[in-house]
DNA sequence: AAAATAAAGGATATTAAGGTCTTTTTATAC
DNA sequence: GTATAAAAAGACCTTAATATCCTTTATTTT
């Protein structure tokens, strides 16, 4: 369903969201000892979430990463959004380009119960939500 | 959602089924062209049907490709399982191996919702209904 | 039987995703 | 101000998906 990068991101962004409510900032090493992610994969995923404004970073000794906003205006949606950009969430089911109610694929309105779903809960759901009941060892198996 | 295989698949496949309700058999090349997908690769695409008895094929002049069993038989479930196998509709959505209800990650009860929706649509329809009120032009653009 | 046709099979190319490593830049701590 | 720590940036490698081509095999038509 979401990319690889995708599933890393995500997992990253709950473990730095986590970490924020403490210690404010949470570096590279630890975000992917927690999140089990490969490391300098993670890297370039979270820079690309730092152009995008979706998190910040500071450099140096005691640097790290850290979540700007609140919690709940960063929705699930957005992050995939920022990662695998908005197609999972429009693409039609066949992959035709030109694919609409009016010229539907045969799997269109079928296709499109499914799709719907998956945008009202990338929507309906912010990153406070992911981090309830959170726990550091979630990711760890 | 799909990967291009599948989705080149799926394509083939309703125009396979619709060209079995006149002339029983159809080649590649019609196939190709009426499903606009990429031939070698599709025909790579149908042989792994051809070997999972989703299709079967006839070599030879006047030979080519058609749907052995009814229309109503072969789900889509069984279509892209067949393709892309089943792991879209039992994967966890952060890509953990052992994520369930008692050790669920943070997204789990909220993906499993989209996951459903999928699994019922892709159970509950079939190629029958997939070919219902098609026309050759459906992919022609 | 021979010729022609169409799928099957195998080999190879291309592209994109996934992943790693090294160097550079920036900020902090001392 | 110097040393150090950590992210940023860029180069590179690996693997899997996508795509194409060529040869072989099977079947039908003549």
């Amino acid at each position: 369903m979401f990319s690889k990068a995708c599933e890393y991101g995500i997992r990253a962004l709950t473990v730095i969201a986590e970490a924020g409510k403490e210690h404010k900032k949470i570096g590279m090493k630890d975000i992917c000892k927690l999140a089990k992610t490969p490391e300098f994969f993670t890297a370039k995923i979270l820079q690309n979430l730092v152009k995008q404004k979706i998190i910040g970073s500071q450099k140096g000794p005691s640097g790290g990463f850290f979540i700007a906003k609140d919690l709940d205006k960063i929705t699930l949606y957005d992050i995939v959004e920022a990662i695998d950009g908005k197609e999972i969430f429009v693409k039609c089911g066949l992959g035709l380009d030109k694919c609409n109610a009016k010229k539907p694929c045969p799997m269109h309105s079928q296709f499109e119960l499914v799709r719907n779903e998956l945008n009202e809960m990338c929507r309906n759901n912010n990153l406070e939500d992911l981090v309830q009941g959170f726990h550091g060892e979630v990711y760890n198996r």
